[in-house]
RNA sequence: GGAGAGAUGGCCGAGUAGGUCGAAGGCGCUCGCCUGCUAAGCGAGUAUACUCCGAAAGGGGUAUCCCGGGUUCGAAUCCCGGUCUCUCCGCCA
């Protein structure tokens, strides 16, 4: 969420920016409603003064035996006339902050203008993508004749897209979990944390998920839950409505979860193997720090996650996504692409973003300087380190051989009993 | 699922025959003094948000004692609803 003064104040600005993103801003009604807001505002508090310096002479009136009549006579008609303008009042505030919660972040300077993700620049290229003597199969090829991934079953347990491994699939699957919070808890200095997997609403408006992508979520009947299609909500929401110490920060959590998406619109893309499900693994990198930092601690945050792909040998780029392929609430992000032989193409296997204050305003965390009076909210980010199925999918395909082997890279294969490779 | 207790400032914790309570006291923290060696003592200060005035420094106002309603001239204090926490019973990995 934008800061309400700053709006106001730069409401042309803010357009701009908003349509660099491709966005119809809808901020036509803004300026005649928080005008509205602030000058109602002013009537109900000078109203409620009048109450509250004419109660305590009521007070004093009644304490020396003098009759108020007359004054509590004025004050009911005052108290009426309150509770009339607020609940006007309640509605523009309403309007007014469904307003300002539909509008997303503002791209960072440094975020090149752009439609969708054909206009994001690659920023770095990291390995040479393999050269195979055959023909490379896709990860599902590869899994099924292994007999480690089995979307026909996975379907009658559930229904399409959600995975099942079995033997050293599953094994692996948990093998890198492990190995990436090894990385990231012993290597980067991050803590592990262990979160719930269902969360509030409260939560989900913190991060920026609702009100407006409901329909992106897994919602608990019965329950105003739903299922994480994140650590990054959990996590995040850690701190909520706390006022951190300055020196606490930075805070850096690293946390495996699974993930839950709905996926809604998505039907007929990326409809076979581990790349589009509405269950994967995930591991997450969450960092708290000062504004100043932020910028700087993105480029960590990446580093840190690109180390895994670097350690696993795995070919991947950077690129930097444009104002068209932001997410709502990012300000800037990189996403990390690992090389798919079978498709020929690279695929996003992480996100890493600085969303500036822009959770911290909805989640109210803030942190106090030494020395300073008064609070100053956090910056917030974070960045996947790694999704866990699509490292294991790009494995399969990276380290195919010709007679239907997989190698196992080796960062790994202490977390696999010794394992150098998966056999049919 | 059944029965009961409770939710106050960074923390602990007073405060209910409704008014002078943004809220005692303690701890913690900050600044100063004293003293001098890693202690004690003394003094002062120490919530957040919004809004208005002001170039700023700063000042005014409103709200907040879990959340939402209600009663009342006036509610941390009374009433109703909700959420959460704790204890006991039941069930359960």
């Amino acid at each position: 969420m934008l800061e309400i003064k700053f709006v106001r104040q730069n409401l042309a600005a803010v357009e701009a920016a908003l349509s660099r993103r491709g966005q119809s801003t809808g901020l036509a009604a803004f300026k005649d409603l928080d005008a509205r807001h602030r000058s109602t505002l002013q009537e109900i508090e000078a109203l409620r003064h009048r109450r509250n310096v004419v109660s305590d002479d009521i007070a004093r009136l009644r304490k020396a035996g003098t009759p108020a009549e007359p004054l509590m006579e004025e004050m009911r008609a005052v108290s009426a006339r309150i509770k009339e303008l607020e609940k006007a009042q309640s509605d523009t505030q309403e309007a007014l902050s469904a307003m300002l919660m539909a509008i997303p972040n503002l791209p960072h300077p440094s975020v090149p203008e752009g439609k969708d993700s054909s206009d994001n620049p690659v920023v770095k290229t990291h390995g040479t993508p393999p050269r195979f003597d055959f023909e490379p199969k896709a990860h599902w090829d590869i899994g099924a004749a292994l007999q480690i991934l089995d979307f026909e079953r996975a379907t009658r347990i559930t229904g399409a897209r959600f995975p099942l491994y079995f033997g050293a699939g599953a094994q692996l699957e948990r093998a890198l979990i492990n190995f990436m919070l090894d990385v990231h808890t012993r290597e980067h200095g991050y803590q592990e944390v262990l979160p719930p997997f269902v969360v509030n609403r409260a939560s989900m408006t913190a991060t920026g998920q609702l009100p407006k992508f409901e329909q992106d979520l897994f919602k608990l009947e019965q329950w105003d839950y739903f299922l994480i299609p994140t650590a990054e909500v959990p996590v995040t929401n850690i701190h909520r409505a706390e006022i951190l110490d300055e020196s606490r920060l930075p805070l850096r959590y690293t946390a495996y979860t699974p993930c839950f998406r709905s996926e809604a619109g998505s039907y007929g893309k990326d409809t076979r193997g581990l790349i589009r499900q509405h269950q994967f693994n995930k591991v997450e990198l969450v960092n708290f720090c000062t504004p100043e930092t932020s910028y700087a601690q993105l480029e960590t945050l990446l580093s840190n996650a690109e180390s895994i792909l670097a350690k696993l040998d795995l070919p991947y780029r950077v690129v930097l996504l444009c104002t068209g392929d932001m997410g709502f609430a990012a300000a800037k992000t990189y996403d990390i692409e690992v090389w798919m032989p079978a498709q020929g193409v690279y695929r996003e296997i992480s996100s890493c973003s600085n969303f500036e204050e822009f959770q911290a305003r909805r989640a109210e965390i803030r942190f106090r300087r030494k020395g300073k009076k008064g609070t100053e909210l956090v910056h917030t980010l974070n960045g996947s380190g790694l999704a866990v199925g699509r490292t294991l999918a790009a494995i399969l395909e990276n380290g195919q051989r010709a007679d239907g082997s997989v190698e196992i890279p080796e960062a790994l294969r202490a977390y696999m009993g010794g394992l150098k490779e998966i056999n049919p």
